[in-house]
DNA sequence: GCCTATAAATGGAACGTTCCAATAAATCAA
DNA sequence: TTGATTTATTGGAACGTTCCATTTATAGGC
């Protein structure tokens, strides 16, 4: 049916009868042509079964129309989460932003890098691997193409930044543990090498000075961010002399992988020992017993990304100001039953 | 210190004294030219902080090297896994696919189609949106452009599909039901629209008919495939005039969900119902009765559609074998205790 | 009717690459 | 030396668009 070569608009221009110009102009919607043109150029789009071609029109229009995503790990929903969030933006302003995943691996990171660039894409929102140095945006930086981070940042970078506070995020689960009566806490997963563990971390150490628990009874184990890591510093944290009753997880997976490593050894999480997640994932909700955990608006940070890299590429600007999303605790079942004054607060908004 | 605008081949041939064409088989890495000059070359490249142009390159050279991924729910972990293994293979090829997400949305997905055909893609994976027509693809197959669907397939395509033997392992996990002693079972979850759904339940009622259970003891319940739908499913099923003691789940999400709604209901899975997913998503192995599930080796399966586009695009065909997955049914403990006899086999393979 | 103003359509150059055919340089056989 | 051969390098055309400067058609004013 339709011919082996792929049509142009030269093809386009013949079967109707007009010009290449007039057909360029029809593509883009042009005020300047007639009506009854542009009906019969569209016409004869369909009849050669036309596809535009952007990467010609790319080498003229400087501005290509596409953006990156590039995700250090799709497999955790959180991230995921986050993609959906800023789809939801782009959707809306006519973009198709493409993902690629890095698989926490700088290396691949920089080969995803260096694609998207050949690509010509007009931004990128990167949540960076975890051991990526700065050197690794620089190209990206002297090509002039904007940059933000989300969730995630880099020590000394002036890229803008969208991300949650997670310092405050880890300051209010950490009070509301020792709220709730416990003297002898630990956080739990993640390494130094990242910079929100750092910010979580402080978080957990400011509430306990602050609030009274003394330095040689908080604890700090690091493990991998996921399910398994849990289990890994449970175990490490139960054969200590003197164990602590309440633990700070570095995130969701881990805060799972600490309960499952609890009912294994016969305790009941909630009551024989209180866990707190942090992004509230939708999984916290339905889990048994649901997870009290640090809720960041995963969606709404993609939405703001998304949002600050439209007006970045409007402007022509490579840079923006950091955006430090609000959290809060929702309160569930992971650290004992609620005094039922507490119950209807947390779960608010 | 990089220029304002950027960098061509023409740049580096005057920073490098040579000529356009000798940049250009530089970049090629064709063996033509004088070590010594492709040293000076790659010398000037750097130096004037050079950016690849694939779109001008593509603009003659006819095969560009994006392979787009378009799938339907990026935040189904299942879909991760599996984008995941396709990954794997495209980065020992030295491609980094783009994902697309279409989030179960059939308009959404003609749009992410339209725009990664404009990009210029070799090739095509995708995991169709319910209620996606035929009539979608069309354009892709007069445009040559080699598209094969993974894990679910359309009514009447002749796409090639990669996608696991889902009546064969729906009839293991029956199977597996009914040898438990249940005589009354559920198929939860999914709707009829899915033409995996029709597999399925297909395999679910062949195993019944065959092993002998009476048609009006096996129920089906349709829903969502989330966990929530799983919720809803239960609650339907347990309050019908004589409720079914064992379920077969669409996917592990609505097994989930299942169990959650049993635990709420004081209900133990496995001891009080038997619940068996599908998928065998990771968190099944981790869950609180560890799910029994059917395992299709997503990853592996996109290994296989991953190779399957790379020989496609190679030997420039549209046209490729299907690929029907092996299957094998992982049993766990939310089918209740296993007699010591079957405990090794399982979890074998 | 003629000139001007406006509307609609057009041809050509440019964008940054690849690839072919052609040239220039180096090597070799006689 | 002179061709013939091989090895390196090069200029030009082409790819499918956009956009500017023109041209052509249409309408308006007198």
């Amino acid at each position: 049916m339709a011919s082996r070569a792929k049509a142009t608009i030269f093809d386009i221009a013949r079967e109707a009868g007009v010009s290449k110009s007039t057909v360029s102009l029809v593509l883009q919607g042009s005020g300047l042509i007639r009506p009854e043109t542009a009906v019969k150029v569209r016409k004869a789009i369909e009849d050669v079964g036309y596809v535009y071609n952007r990467g010609a029109a790319n080498l003229r229009k400087a501005h290509s129309n596409v953006i990156g995503m590039v995700i250090n790990d799709l497999t955790n929903p959180f991230f995921a989460e986050l993609a959906v969030g800023m789809e939801r933006v782009f959707q809306s302003a006519g973009i198709v932003p493409f993902i690629a995943n890095t698989a926490e691996n700088p290396v691949r990171q920089e080969e995803v890098l260096k694609s998207l660039m050949e690509q010509g894409v007009a931004g990128l929102i990167v949540s960076p691997a975890r051991g990526t140095t700065l050197g690794a945006f620089r190209r990206l930086e002297t090509a002039g193409v904007p940059v933000v981070f989300a969730m995630r940042r880099l020590p000394e970078s002036r890229i803008p930044v969208i991300a949650p506070d997670n310092h405050r995020g880890a300051y209010l689960a950490t009070a509301h543990l020792i709220g709730k009566g416990h003297r002898r806490l630990v956080f739990f997963g993640g390494t130094s090498d990242l910079v929100v563990y750092q910010e979580r971390l402080g978080g957990f150490r400011e509430a306990c000075e602050t609030l009274g628990i003394a330095a040689r009874d908080t604890l700090v184990v690091q493990g991998e961010t996921s399910r398994r890591g849990g289990i890994a510093c449970l175990e490490t944290a139960l054969a200590m002399a003197e164990p602590p009753t309440a633990a700070l997880c570095f995130n969701d997976a881990v805060a799972f992988g600490v309960m499952l490593a609890l009912r294994k050894r016969g305790l009941e999480p909630g009551t024989d020992f209180a866990v707190v997640g942090f992004d509230d994932v939708v999984e916290a909700e339905h889990y048994m017993p649901a997870l009290t955990s640090v809720s960041v608006d995963t969606a709404g940070l993609g939405e703001r990304a998304a949002h600050v890299m439209l007006k970045m590429i409007q402007s022509r600007t490579t840079r923006a100001e950091d955006h430090i999303g609000a959290v809060n605790l929702v309160v569930r079942e992971s650290c004992g039953p609620n005094r039922s004054a507490d119950l209807g607060m947390g779960d608010a908004a």
